[in-house]
DNA sequence: TGCGCGCAGAATGTCTACAAAATGTAGACT
DNA sequence: AGTCTACATTTTGTAGACATTCTGCGCGCA
């Protein structure tokens, strides 16, 4: 449990509307706050010991991230979705996924590829301890670590807006139970483990493949879920 | 003179904060706002007869679709451009672009085709009557809408943060007094008209081949402008 | 009984005023 | 003369109160 992103008593500390910030990410990315959910203003105002233009003011920049949909004179929504989402999250994903970890590998530094690894120990953790929430968090932090080596401001706005379906899939078909979902999960910490290896060598080739098998894994098992019999499902590309 | 957004007198109206948002984006777009300039929140919120809160959150979704760069305790500043900028630029522009168009060609409805056919219409009055701002606003609002037409989620963020370099670039390397320039303007105009063609016939390869001959003029222009004395280019901070 | 109108409650949008932080400047000390 | 420090000014951040808009309920009417 090396996360304490959703802290019962936030409203106290020197940063409060950081705490606003984070915590609502969090809650949104593991599906605390379910999609289409609304978020009262008052509410969090009073929970994070803040008035309302601060709340106000985070609304907007979240919005501005994907999290959540501001209509005018009309309560704050968690970005819904829906079964076009998935065909459309799969579709892109590939491609700029791939675009951002071939960068990454032509870019890294020493110190990156540190702070990738200091990430991806949280994430193996999570997923040994079975902490979902924590494997949830710590991918996303891995894979926006990942987009922000390649160093380049055109891909990560796509790449953040991805990030926030990938982990709310992630939790939406994650299945405990199932012994199988287990071993790939374990797959899919040693993939990043070998992503880093790719990116550490800058291997853009190498990274390419290996990202692009990551992603085949979250498909397949989100697949193997919604179609057990072997149902025709088309899921683009 | 289609477009009239940056009105002098923008203190009235029924909906100051969208005047306030439109005028800002188009500010910044033409270079009217130069990159890296500051913004001043009471000198904002006098122009457009705001009280600082509502201007406070028109910066942070601004921010979001990375119009500007806001830290805390310190001026918004207009995103900043760079020659790091420009090779980023032109080497994700040619994925998004397509990506973009082919999933337009996909799923365009007849309305969808005739309101591109409409901004194309102001976008060719603007080239052949010399306006620039013009050009560059219609430019913009033609490639958005295409983005918008693909109609997915995860492709709009990156398009959206593109499309404001796209405008900028095209504003520093445009020369009036080049004939060749004047000549490329037209034939960017004869394109647009040529992708709507293609997008109307869902023929995506077509659509695909033109964005992307779309993207190698801006390109060769800009190559044109920038290498034949050699120089090092200064883009404003 | 079903539909439409209108009012009451609640939530969003905005404003003014105050607090805190950062910057620029002037003065004093080394 | 240079630099550091303390203060004054300016600007950003926040709070609380007011205005406006939406929603939901109940009443009245066909």
């Amino acid at each position: 449990m090396a996360h304490n992103q959703s802290s019962p008593e936030a409203g106290v500390g020197p940063d409060r509307k950081a705490a606003l910030n984070n915590t609502l990410r969090h809650r949104i990315l593991t599906m605390q706050i379910a999609p289409g959910s609304v978020l009262d203003e008052v509410a969090l105002s009073e929970e994070f010991g803040l008035s309302r233009p601060p709340v106000r003011e985070a609304m907007r920049q979240l919005a501005g991230e994907g999290f959540i949909e501001l209509e005018a004179n009309r309560p704050a929504r968690v970005t819904s979705m829906s079964y076009q989402s998935l065909r459309d999250f799969f579709l892109i994903a590939p491609m700029i996924y791939v675009a951002a970890t071939r960068l990454a590998a032509e870019h890294a530094s020493k110190a990156d590829i540190a702070g990738l690894r200091e990430i991806q120990d949280s994430f193996r953790d999570a997923v040994h301890s079975n902490d979902v929430d924590g494997r949830v968090f710590y991918n996303d932090k891995f894979h926006l670590r990942v987009g922000e080596i390649a160093n380049n401001a055109y891909v990560l706005p796509s790449l953040r807006r991805l990030l926030i379906d990938h982990a709310r899939i992630g939790k939406i078909f994650y299945r405990p139970s199932n012994a199988r979902m287990l071993e790939e999960l374990h797959e899919a910490s040693r993939q990043h483990d070998e992503i880093i290896d790719a990116i550490a060598n800058h291997d853009a080739d190498r990274a390419e493949a290996l990202i692009r098998a990551h992603l085949d894994l979250s498909r397949k098992n989100m697949a193997m879920y919604a179609a057990p019999e072997g149902m025709a499902i088309s899921l683009g590309v």
